[in-house]
DNA sequence: CGCCAGGATACCC
DNA sequence: GGGTATCATGGC
């Protein structure tokens, strides 16, 4: 179905480094794996966009997962006309990005994996985990196979070996403790998404595996705690170079985790990143 | 070979 | 509290 939005822009939501399982697979089009489906998404105009979905699949899923009831023009207009150099810099080149509502488990694992790591080499982490632990789902009609993200309760009965054999490295044992965690209710990820967001960083912290970094991303990417700061290597590049570590989110009250997003997506243009 | 990647932890002072 | 070595892996 058609969908007609301004500030989504598909290819730059790829490659945003929120989420790990959309990539680009013909000309302006990007495949999706999120909550076990498998969806295309083909930019058709600035702010008309092809998803290969049900109209009650959209309703049901894919409005919230890309976060499409909320404004984001507001806070780009005002970015663009803003005092800050940097940010009506980075806001202009990012403004098609939105936050997305990934599985909060997913998420938890995914950056989990991320530390320490660029994100081709999470990418194909994930892929492995999934295809490991995963489900197999064919889609005929579009003719590709792909894997279900593994449910907790798979992942807190995997072994250390045959996880490090995924070459997860030294984060093995983190992904088995988060998994039981979350399989065994110590943790409950979908109540984290009521609290706020320094009780659910504090919360995620208590996992071993989970620092300040991660948890910040959980919760921005995961839980939808939009003023979560996630501050990692670009940022901190970001914050020293550009604002002498003197930078302040709470400036952005509520919303900080959006900004940083037009961050950290304009310095890696900037440093010619790789996706 | 060394350095870096959406870092966290243990251990030092 | 702040600094640092170490962790496993791939890409350049």
């Amino acid at each position: 179905m058609r969908i007609r939005n301004k500030n989504f822009n598909i290819k730059q939501i790829a490659d945003s480094g929120q989420c790990f399982r959309m990539n680009q697979t013909a000309h302006n089009t990007h495949g999706l794996i999120a909550f076990n489906r498998y969806i295309e998404l083909q930019q058709l105009e600035d702010d008309v966009i092809e998803i290969s979905c049900s109209e009650k699949d959209y309703e049901l899923i894919w409005k919230d997962y890309f976060d499409l009831e909320f404004d984001y023009g507001t806070i780009v207009d005002r970015l663009i006309d803003g005092p800050d150099d940097f940010l009506r810099k980075a806001a202009s080149y990012g403004s098609g990005i939105r936050i997305l509502r990934q599985d909060p488990f997913e998420t938890l694992i995914s950056f989990i994996i991320s530390q320490n790591k660029n994100i081709p080499s999470i990418k194909s982490c994930i892929e492995r985990i999934c295809e490991a632990y995963g489900e197999r789902q064919s889609d005929s009609s579009k003719g590709v196979v792909y894997y279900t993200f593994p449910k907790p309760e798979i992942l807190a009965d995997a072994k250390k070996e045959d996880l490090r054999a995924l070459k997860l490295g030294y984060r093995d044992e983190y992904i088995i403790g988060a998994a039981r965690a979350v399989a065994s209710g110590k943790i409950d990820l979908k109540a984290l998404i009521a609290c706020d967001n320094d009780v659910a960083v504090k919360s995620l912290k208590s996992l071993r595996g989970v620092g300040d970094k991660v948890a910040n991303c959980v919760s921005l990417f995961g839980l939808h705690h939009i003023e979560a700061f996630p501050i990692d290597v670009w940022m901190k590049r970001v914050l020293s170079e550009y604002y002498q570590d003197k930078f302040d989110p709470t400036q952005y009250n509520g919303y900080a985790g959006i900004i940083q997003q037009y961050m950290f997506f304009y310095i890696r243009h900037i440093h010619g990143a790789s996706v």
